[in-house]
DNA sequence: CTGAAAGCGCTTACAG
DNA sequence: CTGAAAGCGCTTACAG
């Protein structure tokens, strides 16, 4: 017979205080107007003096949405991606949405598991960055039973869902022109991650301001961030050394200059430097970093926009792209104000 | 008659597929011993077979536990917090618990609107990294209600809850005998929030390592990060200057180093800098930074862990204190290393 | 404008 | 070891 002590108010305390019944309460919590002015103020005052709150789970049970977004990336630790979460968190709380966070720390099957655990959860439409083919089938199973999913960031193809992209390949032009105007000839592209397009991409507008250029491109891509510091290093010091780079993230940019300064190559003046990625503290490093910056908030909050629509709308049908512009913040790195302190 | 069509399979319909009950299946799932062994295999087989998932809404409708944890935090984009997070969705979801993430973005209003939704949403318990007295209430409220409480980083008096802080207080005087070792004799300790404990703890430190030393103190303390600049740069430029600088947290940090090189003080012959927070950048920094470390992470974990402890035991009386270690990275914003590049 | 009944998907407590 | 009944807190669809 399941009966349990109740700490809380229910929708039936609130309708015996005003001597109606819960369906009146109910209309006047969800807005319903054939309810009279004096029943509804009636009802309010209750709710208020009771500190009523209606339990979501009982509201979902019975088909309402359950207003919450789960949010799928791998790490909330990178600043990239800290960044896009609180953006989206900031948004779907501006319209009554909760966020529930999976952080999949590049293991490719808890990802999986995950998906399975929002849709216990009842969640309303998923933001994911996604980095695991795998996930498809699901992915798509869950959007035919009606939940919205958007990209950001990156993509997966096999999947009709919203994209938030960046123009990649632009702004990777961008950066390697600069290199090339400084008169550079031999640029090495350098990075991890190229199995995701958006990595993908900025390897093509590399190859394509180099070819463009007359130049031959050099690759050296590695499969972890922690490759990056030996692989480089072992580069800098074999025969016809590069005289720039373009790395490929925020952590190659990081690991680039923190291997090539502890080996005293002076940046820029031996190796010259532009990044993918803009950071924070990029101004302030010892070398002021030159990169691509894109935008990690907007990303975030167009995302969870397009995700509310979709929602309010009932129409994830239209799996709309979104494709947000970089900039190239000119700093010391390129070799721009290589004097300059 | 509120009938509609589900997508999703229920447990009826795993029941029909064995010919038994739904009773049955539900005591399979829970794992409750009295379901002979082949029984559970032929209900499993099921369960795969239509690929069924239990609905977390009925469940908790029920009273089970919402396997939700709600972390309330000031902004997921500082550094700090976003590692902090990380860690307590990552230790969260290895129990099987999913996290409910609330950034309230330094709005004091918000803050108290979010408690009320997590009520609402049947969060299990909460990990509250504190900004607001105003909470003090509703947070004992939900208390006495039965939710376990874990307040990380910094406290708010007047509310019996777990804990998990750093030395504040050591960690600042590790700091302040640091500079007192390089000879300063005039060092200015600056920074905001000091009406959180956290920042008062640093502040008392400070103070009591220099009474130690026979020093006078000297406390610049602004309203808001923007204004550290301002005010730093004309105490600098006024008679008497300090010649060392104990910034309170890492956005004073930073905005110290980048107003001094803005008009050129060299540091650390003209002014030294420790600063309380470390943060991974700062070894990379024009002038790296010598700083104490606050184990963000570890503080995320730690914190999780005895919410998940007192969820499993139901005993959320015992608020326990924790208290974890903070130490002294010394780089060159010190004077340690003062012509090392 | 208001209400009585039914049911969302599950589990508790009771019988057998 | 297994099941029929009741009910968690809400809302849908129907009457009035």
């Amino acid at each position: 017979m399941g009966r349990r002590p109740r700490a809380t108010t229910t929708i039936s305390d609130v309708a015996r205080e005003c001597g109606v019944s819960t369906m009146t309460v109910s209309r006047v919590i969800n807005g319903n107007k054939s309810v009279s002015a004096e029943m509804a103020s009636r009802v309010h005052a209750a709710i208020a003096r009771l500190n009523y709150q209606p339990n979501e789970a009982a509201r979902i049970l019975r088909g309402q949405s359950s207003r919450t977004i789960g949010l799928l990336l791998p790490n909330l630790a990178d600043t990239f991606f800290s960044q896009c979460a609180h953006a989206v968190q900031q948004r779907a709380a501006q319209n009554g949405y909760t966020t529930m966070i999976f952080a999949c720390e590049g293991d490719r099957e808890s990802e999986a598991e995950e998906l399975t655990i929002m849709r216990s959860r009842n969640i309303a439409g998923i933001v994911l960055v996604p980095s695991n083919r795998k996930l498809v089938p699901q992915l798509r199973q869950m959007r035919s039973a009606g939940l919205p999913i958007v990209m950001v960031d990156r993509t997966i193809s096999g999947l009709e869902a919203g994209q938030v992209l960046v123009e990649n390949e632009e702004g990777a032009i961008m950066a390697v022109n600069h290199l090339i105007g400084h008169g550079h000839r031999h640029i090495l592209c350098t990075g991890y991650d190229s199995e995701y397009d958006s990595v993908g991409k900025r390897i093509q507008g590399y190859r394509r301001a180099m070819e463009d250029a007359g130049l031959e491109p050099e690759l050296l891509i590695v499969d972890r961030p922690e490759a990056v510091r030996p692989h480089l290093l072992a580069r800098m010091h074999a025969p016809n050394a590069p005289t720039a780079l373009f790395t490929l993230n925020n952590v190659t940019s990081i690991e680039a200059l923190r291997s090539l300064q502890s080996e005293a190559f002076p940046v820029p003046d031996q190796v010259a430097i532009v990044g993918f990625d803009d950071f924070e503290l990029a101004p302030l490093l010892a070398v002021p970093l030159t990169a691509v910056r894109q935008p990690a908030s907007e990303l975030g909050e167009c995302a969870t926009q397009m995700l509310l629509d979709s929602l309010s709308e009932g129409s994830h049908s239209s799996s709309k792209t979104v494709i947000l512009p970089t900039r190239l913040i000119i700093r010391n790195s390129c070799g721009c104000i290589s004097h300059g302190r």
